[in-house]
DNA sequence: GTTTTGACGGTCT
DNA sequence: TAGACCGCCAAAA
């Protein structure tokens, strides 16, 4: 059985996704390397298999600050309606002032909670 | 078992 | 400054 056993990369994403502040939004790249997951298309890939999940998973986009996975959810408008309403001003599916709103993960978290 | 794709990032030209 | 290429790891076909 399997009892020390660290949670894969896919469960992470799912705990600091869902550890996002309200009003923030992160980049997968920040993810990635906070994870030492090694590759942001890690994290999007798991978003993209926990997108049936209900976790904010609005709040994280590429690193240009686009809602590049708008287009896995419901409604392609969705993401942004969420992120409005937390603040977040959006601009042709392009946060404004993204790193403004950026949070680095980790700043109130800490890895150790998460490979426990 | 091999190949292609994927909600990306960084570096090089 | 902008555009293009490669690299990362994993899952599905």
């Amino acid at each position: 059985m399997k009892t020390e056993k660290a949670p894969s990369y896919f469960d992470m994403v799912y705990a600091v996704t869902a550890s996002i502040p309200f009003g923030r939004v992160t980049n997968y790249g920040a993810i990635a390397d906070f994870l030492s997951l090694g590759s942001a298309r890690m994290v999007g890939w798991a978003l993209n298999k926990c997108g049936h999940l209900s976790i904010p998973a609005h709040r994280v986009v590429n690193r240009k600050g686009e809602l590049s996975g708008r287009n896995q959810f419901p409604t392609p408008t969705i993401m942004q309606e969420l992120l409005e309403q937390e603040g977040v001003e959006i601009k042709d599916n392009k946060i404004v002032d993204f790193k403004t709103h950026f949070w680095h993960p980790g700043e109130y978290l800490k890895l150790e909670e998460f490979i426990r």
